[in-house]
Order: C-alpha cells, then sequence, then structure tokens
DNA sequence: CATAAATAGTATGAGCTCGGATTATCCGAG
DNA sequence: CTCGGATAATCCGAGCTCATACTATTTATG
C-alpha cells in the first residue's frame, strides 16, 4: 500500500527517543543564515533571554528583573512613566513588576517632591548587590554568545543592531 | 471656560503637549551602541516585530500568523509537535493558534495516515494567498530596516546571529 | 482664585501563555 | 495476541500582559 521509502521518511520525522539523529525536516525548517531577519533576530534574542535569564535564575530573578534593576543603576530621578517608555515596557505592566522588586526589598518608591502624583522608583543596597552579583554573569554569558566574533565584528553588530532600533519606541513585552 | 480654538490642536497633539522639553535623562537610559547585547537584540527584535506585524495587520493577520503560515508553506508533513519546536512555540500554544487558522480556513488539519495519533497541519489555497500578500511587505520591511547596510554587511549581520543562535532549542513566545 | 483639561499611578477585567493532567494511539516484550 | 509503557494532541488552571476606567494631583486660562 505504501512505498518501501516510507521507513527513512518515518526514521526522519520521528521524535527523538535515544539515538537522536539529526531530523533533516526539522533542520529544513529552523533557523538558518538565509532565513528572514526578523526570524533570526527574535530567536537570537531568544538565545540570548535563556542564557542571561539563567544567570538571573541563578540568584532567583528573572532577566525582567535584572533588566529593570540595571536601568534604575544607570540612572535616577525618571518617573514610573519615563522608565517604562525608555524600557519599552507597559505602565501596568511595570507596576506590577516594581510591586514584585519592592516586596522584596530590591527597590523602594518615593514620592517626586515636584509632582505629588509621581513616584521615583530608586534601587537600594540589597537591589544594587543582586544586580552585581547577576551583571558579572550576564557580561560572560554575552561575551561567550559573540566568542566566535573578533573586536572590529561585535562593534559593528551592535552598531548595526542600533540602527536598526532607530529612534523607535515600540512597546511589547518579550522580557 | 472653554477655549474654542486651543480644543482641536489639543486632542491632536495629546500625549505630547506643546512646548514640552525632551527630557535628558530619557534619552540617556534609552538603548545606545554600547548596550548590552540582550538588550539591543531584544529591542531590534520589537522593531522588526512592529513593522512586520503592521504589515501583517493590514491582512488581519498577525505576525505570528504569517510566521506559522510561512513555515507551512515552507514545509510539509510536520506533526504539530514538531511544527512547534522548529518554531519555538509551546505545543498548547500551537494547539491554540492552529484553532484560530482553522477556524478562518487558512490552515486544516489531518490526521497523519500513519500515526492516527498526530495531527499533520497545512496550508489551505486561501491560507497561501494571504501568505503571499504579506509576504511582499515583509521583505519591503526588511529591506528598508538594513537600508543603511550593503549587501556584504547584511549577508555578516546574518550569519552573525546565525551564530548566536547556534544549534539551541530555546522555548518563548514573543512571537 | 476658580475651574477645566491633562497627567501619574493604580485597580479591574478580558484574553493569552504554558505547566501539568487526560485521552487516544502506537510500539516492544513476552 | 496481549499488555505495559511511551507519545501526540487536547483540556484545565495559575499567572501574566495590557486596554480601560478611576483617583489624586498638576497645569493652563481667564
Amino acid at each position: 500500500m505504501t512505498t518501501e521509502t516510507k521507513d527513512t521518511e518515518r526514521v526522519a520525522a520521528a521524535g527523538k527517543p535515544a539515538g537522536t539523529p539529526i531530523e533533516p525536516s526539522r533542520v529544513a525548517l529552523g533557523p538558518g543564515p538565509d532565513s528572514e531577519l526578523t526570524w533570526l533576530l527574535h530567536r537570537a534574542a531568544q538565545r540570548m533571554h535563556a542564557v542571561v535569564g539563567a544567570e538571573a535564575e541563578r540568584h532567583g530573578l528573572t532577566l525582567r528583573d535584572h533588566i529593570v534593576l540595571s536601568a534604575l543603576h544607570k540612572t535616577t530621578d525618571l518617573t514610573q512613566i519615563e522608565l517604562g517608555q525608555a524600557l519599552g515596557m507597559d505602565k501596568t505592566t511595570l507596576t506590577a513588576e516594581l510591586d514584585r522588586l519592592g516586596k522584596a526589598s530590591l527597590v523602594e518608591r518615593r514620592v517626586d517632591p515636584r509632582d505629588r502624583r509621581a513616584r521615583i522608583p530608586a534601587i537600594t543596597e540589597k537591589g544594587d548587590e543582586a544586580r552585581a552579583k547577576i551583571a558579572d554573569g550576564a557580561h560572560a554569558a554575552e561575551r561567550a554568545a559573540v566568542r566566535a566574533l573578533d573586536a572590529a565584528q561585535s562593534a559593528f553588530l551592535r552598531s548595526a543592531l542600533y540602527g536598526i532600533i532607530g529612534d523607535a519606541d515600540d512597546p511589547g513585552s518579550c522580557i
């Protein structure tokens, strides 16, 4: 009823029991150097999310926690709205995030003395210690990710990404 | 009282009141060429998501719809699990996504004749028409995003991203 | 000063993601 | 052939994101 080639097809498309041969169909569909740029960027971001997020996880935090703490380490006197815009994060999402970080005593919110509507989140001593530990591992993970590139190539990669981003202010949390 | 002339102005310029200067602190925090790689990748992916997603939106679909349809256009005979792995998409999420696309008659699920547990999703004629239209706009948007790079630089960018991705199989839907 | 419009932050609710349980089916050992 | 374990898809529930509504406060205008 069926051709004998079915065996090879089945082997190729089979799950991954023990021997784990490479499935040609999957590889053909997965990301490759000719894939669309949107897809490559998404996958690469996903990859870095996994490795850097694992580093944050080792200290009981998430990648988003680390990013927010790093932002608060670099700048001060931002309101929540300004922080959210700089991070491309929805204000409601950021409020919930700051609630979590505040409950863990990693940040604190003070009222802006010049505008009593606004709150100025600030990183605490404890928060900065956690941030510093994670930053070490995160930088190592980033260096490892581009170890195949030399300094000039790495710099070009960054500038190319920066060029794609431009001055856009896109929303959307994948982080 | 009511200011008859300014009213329309204000409504039109909502969110950016007249005379508001640019906040220097915000600009300083945003992504720059020296930002961390993880952050740049995330922002660049976010940017492409916005522009390509807008293209899909013009045809009543989402970026994820387009990606799934493109995958089904490129390959055949994948089960849902295999498709999900290739796309880095959770099996539950993919089931829901295929439900939506199926309801719109853009894909159909047939039982794998060799394994009655498995379903083989396939793109329909109608689905491929939508896919083709979106693909045109998407390619144009991608070219526009890297218009500052020449062919060699663009190729290098892709290969660098491909190198970062490696053979990892990360989960996580930002798409 | 009085008052209307705009804005920062928070609360609420719809819809989504994803880990784990469930069902139907396949496969290998006896 | 039968039976126990593995696997594909689906179902269910906790937790999350984000649009919208709401409150407190500031700013503009006469």
